[in-house]
DNA sequence: CTGAAAGCGCTTACAG
DNA sequence: CTGAAAGCGCTTACAG
C-alpha cells in the first residue's frame, strides 16, 4: 500500500497540509522543512500519481478540468495486420507522434468488440481518437462519455477525420477508363463507404461511355477478411460466368487493398491472370502484411496524417469545448501499380 | 459532468443512499422505489464507472482490495515489427487470450521509452505482463507500483516467463554440428541473454571438437535492427578477413530471427550465398514482417504460450500476493529451415 | 510560515 | 424498508 501524505505528516510532526505544500512545490514553507519532507517522501517512496484517484475527485468537487495526459487509441488492432505499414498501424503511428507534441500518452485497449473500454468508462482518458466498427456505425450505439475524434467514419455532432471516398474512386475510375476498360466490377462490404466508393468508380466510367452495372458488383455485410473475399470474388465470377475467354468486365475494383490482394491471389489460383486477363485494382494504399509481390493500383488515403489531424482535432475539443464539430477531408491519391493494364482489344 | 447519486436522489426526493442500493442491486429497496431509481438512472445515463475514483478512495478507506479488472501489456510495440506473426505481436496475442479467460481488459500504453506508463502510476491496473528493455535490465531501475510479470528477462523477486536460453542455442549448435561444422560466428547484442545464447552455441560445438572462439563474436550493445545487424556482420567479415575461398567460419548464428533475415540480406548483398557459402541460423521463430523468403533455422520460443503463461502467474500473484516467485521456464524447440546446410569438405 | 475545515462520490456499518 | 454519518486522499480557501 502507498503512503499517503497525511501518514508522511505524522512521521515528521508536521501538518499534512505543509506536506502538500512542500510536494507541490508551493511558497510559505520554511526550506529546512521542505527539504526534510521532501527527502522523507522520496525514501517512503511517495507518489502523487498512486493516488490520483483522489485528486481527480476533489477536482470535480470544484468543477476544475480534471485532465489526465493520457488518450485512447480505439482502432481495430486485434481485427488485422498491425504494423507501422498496415492501416491501423499507420493511423496509429500518426496519433503517436502528434500525442508525443502534446506530452499526452496513449492507450491502446484490447477489448471484447464493441464494447466501451474500461478505461474511457472511467475516463481515466482525456478522450480518443477512434475508428468505429462498421456494426457500431450501423447501430448508432457510439456515444463515449470523453470526446472523441472519428477516423474515416461520419459522425453527426462528432469531429471527423476522413477522405473523399467518392472522389478518390473517381480517380481510380478515370485510371481504368484511361486504360480502356468501359465495363468494370466491384466488390467489398455493404457500407456507407463502400456504395461511395462504388459510386466514385461508377461515376468515373459511366463519364466515358462504360458502366458499373450492379449486375457486376459483389457485396457482403462485413468483408474484409481472406476467406470473405475468396466468396465476394467465386461470386462474382459464378453471377457473371466470367472466364478469361468470356470477360462480361475487364477490370475489378475491391473496396480496399486488402481485400484486392486477397482477390488477386485467389483470381490466379483460379487461373485468371492479373492484369493480363483482369485489371485489378484497390483503395487505401495500406500494404497488406507479408506482401512484397505485385504492387496494387490504388488511391492512396494518407493514414499517418489521418491520425495526426485526429489528434489535432482532439486538441482543440479538449481546449474548447463548445466548438463546432469539424469535419477535415484530406486528399487522396491515385498511384498506379501492376496489377492495371490497357485493355487489349481483339 | 455525470450525474451523481446524490442528483438522482435529490431528483426523485429519496436519500442518497437509497439510489446506491437501487443501483447495486442490494435488498431492502422496495420494488416500485427501485424501478423509479433505475428508470431515472438510465434516462440520465448515469453510470458507476464514471465515478470510478470516488470507489476506489473509499475501497482504499476500508483496506479492502480495489481492482480494476484491466491489466497492462508492457511490451515494445513501437520499437518492431507488430502483428500477429511478431515476437511481441505473438506474446499479445497469448495474453489478450488468458486475460479475455479472467474476464480482464488488456491496456498497451504507448510511452517513451522507459518511462512508467500514467496508468500503470495511478494504478489503473491490475497489473502487468512486461517485456524489459535491454536498458531497464541494465539499469535496475524497474519497480512499478503494482505487480507485474516479467516474460523473458530474469529479475529477482518477480514471477518470470522465459526459455532455456542456453539450451536453446545447444540445439541450434548441434545441428551445425551434425551438419558437419566446426568453426562457427555469432552476432547479437551484449546483454545477458545474448551472453547466455552465445555460450550455449559454443558448448554444442566444442562437445565435436569444434570451437566459436571470441574472434568470431561480434557484439553490440543494443544491436537489433537492421542496421546494426548490417553493422555487425561487417565488423564480423573484416575481422575474420570471410571471403567465400577464405572461410574462418562455415556457420553463422545471429542472436534472434530478425536478425538472422537482416544478416542474410545484407551476405547476399556481399556475394556471399546462403547456405550454399556460409550456414545462417537464427533463435526465436518468430517470422519478421513481410519476409516470406528462405525458412530460417532456429531454435522456436513458445511466444503465445509465454503471454498465456506469464498472464496465469500475474493472476496467482494478485490471488495471493504473498506467494514465492516463480519461475517458469518454457522448452524450445529446433526448428530446420532452408538457410543450414551440411558442410561441404572439399 | 502553518494548520483545521470543507468537500468531491461512494458504500459500509449503524440507527431508526 | 430508509437514512444520516463516517472516511478514503487531496488541495483550496480561510484563519491564525
Amino acid at each position: 500500500m502507498e503512503v499517503t501524505q497525511k501518514e508522511l505528516a505524522e512521521l515528521l510532526g508536521v501538518s499534512q497540509m505543509t506536506v502538500s505544500r512542500a510536494l507541490n512545490n508551493h511558497p510559505h514553507v520554511e526550506e529546512k522543512v521542505r527539504a526534510r519532507i521532501l527527502e522523507v517522501a522520496n525514501q517512503k517512496g511517495y507518489s502523487l500519481e498512486a493516488n490520483h484517484a483522489a485528486e481527480m475527485l476533489r477536482r470535480r468537487g470544484r468543477g476544475e478540468p480534471a485532465t489526465t495526459h493520457v488518450i485512447c487509441a480505439m482502432l481495430h488492432l486485434k481485427h488485422d495486420a498491425n504494423d507501422d505499414e498496415s492501416f491501423q498501424g499507420r493511423i496509429l503511428k500518426g496519433v503517436g507522434e502528434q500525442a508525443r507534441e502534446f506530452k499526452w500518452e496513449v492507450v491502446i485497449p484490447i477489448v471484447t468488440r464493441l464494447a466501451i473500454p474500461l478505461v474511457v468508462a472511467r475516463k481515466q482518458v482525456d478522450g480518443a481518437v477512434r475508428m468505429l466498427h462498421q456494426e457500431e456505425a450501423d447501430s448508432g450505439h457510439i456515444a463515449l462519455p470523453v470526446p472523441w475524434v472519428s477516423v474515416l467514419f461520419d459522425v453527426p455532432n462528432v469531429d471527423v477525420v476522413t477522405v473523399d471516398n467518392q472522389a478518390g474512386a473517381r480517380l481510380v475510375g478515370r485510371h481504368l477508363a484511361d486504360l480502356g476498360h468501359r465495363q468494370i466490377a466491384f466488390i467489398g462490404p455493404d457500407s456507407t463507404i463502400s456504395h461511395l466508393r462504388l459510386e466514385g468508380l461508377r461515376q468515373a466510367v459511366r463519364a466515358v461511355g462504360g458502366d458499373l452495372p450492379d449486375s457486376h458488383v459483389c457485396l457482403q455485410p462485413y468483408a474484409g477478411n481472406e476467406e470473405s473475399t475468396i466468396d465476394l470474388v467465386d461470386s462474382l465470377l459464378k453471377k457473371t460466368a466470367f472466364s478469361p475467354s468470356h470477360k462480361p468486365f475487364t477490370a475489378l475494383a475491391a473496396y480496399n487493398d486488402h481485400m484486392a490482394v486477397a482477390a488477386m491471389r485467389h483470381l490466379r489460383l483460379r487461373g485468371i491472370r492479373v492484369p493480363e486477363d483482369l485489371s485489378l485494382a484497390g483503395f487505401d494504399g495500406a500494404t497488406p502484411r507479408g506482401f512484397r509481390g505485385t504492387q496494387v493500383t490504388t488511391a492512396t488515403i494518407p493514414l499517418e496524417k489521418m491520425g495526426t489531424e485526429a489528434t489535432k482535432l482532439l486538441e482543440l475539443r479538449l481546449k474548447e469545448p463548445k466548438r463546432p464539430p469539424q469535419r477535415l477531408v484530406l486528399e487522396t491519391e491515385l498511384r498506379p501499380g501492376e496489377t492495371t493494364w490497357p485493355l487489349v482489344t481483339k
